[in-house]
RNA sequence: GUGCCCGUAGUUCAGUUGGUUAGAGCGUCAGAUUGUGGUUCUGAAUGUCGUGGGUUCGAGUCCCACCGGGCACCCCA
């Protein structure tokens, strides 16, 4: 027989896992709401017209697609069968899984419009599908935590994105650093270095800075045809040094004649001013190279990066004008941010920086030791239960040896032993598996003891 | 889509220039201990050596193909 597998890319998750996600989901959830987000959810699938052609040429590919059902080979002709792939895949199928979480909210947005109230402030916590090939913190289900605001320009916005990301980061006790920049500004820059035209391969070619480095960035805007003399003009961008407004005046200066680049160095010291005087936990900060490859960006862009574990950017976001432009509706803005919960997963799990009761399951456990005093531990458990004390009890009553090693194993903090002793005094014998101390108590002791840990 | 590396027990891995019956740690199970787990000691179970073919007197080891896994690029979270 052939051992079951899953598919490649995908992740079975153990109970413990699952207490630490939904730790991490929780907090998210909770501060999004905080910040008066509400939650929407959209189907994993989506029409697969709503999908194609967002994400460019590369995404096309990445999307799964959906056979449709019944005689999905009836409409086919073989002139389906000799053209490409794209063409026959649209014969074939007429879904596909949702490849982020941004396209189906442009969707919900203009499908909705009458209903809706703007602005519209909504998260959303679902995974998303990408037939990538998996590597080292990349898969092909994982889960996106997206909150966005669409229909305000107002960059109070992005004040409170930034500070929904400082309070989460704080809440997990993950030291990180807040990048901004703004898509204007380069969008300048790339005027002011006389090629207007090639914003994208600029943006791409910067992004990747941290990564290859300044020379590769060069070389990468040679080939992209950037003129050497561009290249030269964009050297003071890389070089800029010194506090966030000597920084800002140095671009500022830099860009003088530029309208457009004028506009986004307004805006980034306008948020970073405003953070500045409500105060951060997390250090907030310029970052001219800042770039992002997503095109879709048009305004503020961030990124965060965690200080203590080497991983990548954990979090990010940013203002793209004309979100649902592309269904149909134009002339909304929006502003989002989306956590990597799977990147910031194996961030916590590096730092071991859990909360003891975020990976806590059961409470409590008693040891059966026969029909009788099974019964009536059972009338105990209710009681705890009613109090909310997570218990269980042992369904066998089998050797106690198996049983404590459960409990040891599960990693229960406490275990109650109801013989027939303690039925007689009417006491529960509570153990205390961390220490190994053992007191006879009441059950109202035994409440109290547990909900004081 | 392109390139590179790796497949031996549940798991992590050893396995000599090709040589008898394929090993260890961890885990699992049983016992030492019939009301006390995590430490210790004793014992046990577990393998189509990824699959198929080839070379050879002989293949876990060498060659080929396929399948599976990982990493990097592209792109992205």
């Amino acid at each position: 027989m052939n051992k079951p597998g899953i598919p490649k890319g995908t992740r079975d998750f153990s109970p413990l896992e699952m207490a630490k996600r939904n730790y991490i989901f929780d907090t998210i959830r909770e501060v999004y709401a905080l910040y008066g987000f509400r939650q929407i959810e959209t189907p994993s699938m989506e029409n697969l017209s709503t999908l194609m052609g967002k994400y460019g040429e590369e995404g096309d590919k990445l999307l799964f697609k959906i056979l449709n059902s019944g005689n999905y080979m009836a409409g086919v002709s073989s002139d389906d069968l000799a053209g490409d792939t794209n063409r026959l895949a649209a014969r074939l199928c007429e879904k596909g899984l949702r490849y982020d979480l941004t396209v189906p909210f442009a969707r919900y947005v203009v499908q909705h419009r009458e209903e809706l109230q703007l602005p519209f402030k909504r998260y959303q916590i679902q995974p998303v599908w990408r037939a990538d090939r998996p590597q080292k913190g990349r898969y092909r289900e994982f889960y996106q935590c997206d909150a966005d605001v669409v229909g305000s320009d107002s960059l109070l916005n992005e004040v409170e994105l930034m500070q929904i990301v400082d309070t989460v980061f704080r809440k997990f006790g993950i030291r990180v650093c807040i990048k901004i920049n703004n898509r204007k500004i380069l969008t300048g820059m790339a005027e002011y270095i006389g090629h207007p035209d090639k914003i994208v391969e600029i943006t791409t070619a910067i992004d990747k800075l941290d990564k290859i480095g300044i020379d590769n960035v060069r070389a990468e805007l040679a080939e992209a045809g950037i003129s050497a003399e561009g290249i030269a003009r964009l050297q003071p961008l890389f070089e800029i040094q010194g506090s966030t407004t000597e920084r800002l005046s140095a671009i500022r200066a830099m860009l003088k004649d530029n309208e457009t680049g004028l506009k986004g160095i307004d805006e980034c010291a306008f948020v970073l001013n405003t953070l500045a005087e409500l105060g951060t936990t997390n250090e907030v900060e310029l970052d001219l190279t800042l770039a992002r490859g997503l095109n879709y960006y048009t305004g503020c862009i961030f990124e965060v990066k965690a200080l203590d574990v080497q991983i990548g950017s954990i979090t990010g976001g940013g203002r793209y004008d004309n979100l649902t432009g592309i269904f149909g509706l134009p002339g909304l803005s929006g502003v989002g941010i989306s956590f990597g919960a799977d990147r910031i997963f194996d961030v916590l799990n590096q730092l071991d920086l859990y909360p003891q009761d975020a990976t806590t399951g059961v409470q409590l456990l008693f040891i059966n030791f026969g029909e009788r005093e099974a019964a009536h531990c059972l009338r105990l458990a209710t009681q705890l239960r009613q109090a909310g004390i997570r218990t269980e009890v042992y369904p066998d009553s089998v050797k106690m040896k198996k049983q404590m090693s459960y409990a040891n194993a599960q990693a229960i903090p406490f275990v109650a032993l109801v013989g027939e002793n303690e039925m007689q005094q009417g006491t529960v014998s509570l153990k205390n598996m961390q220490t190994g101390e053992q007191q006879s108590l009441t059950v109202e002791e035994v409440i109290r003891a547990i909900s004081a840990k």
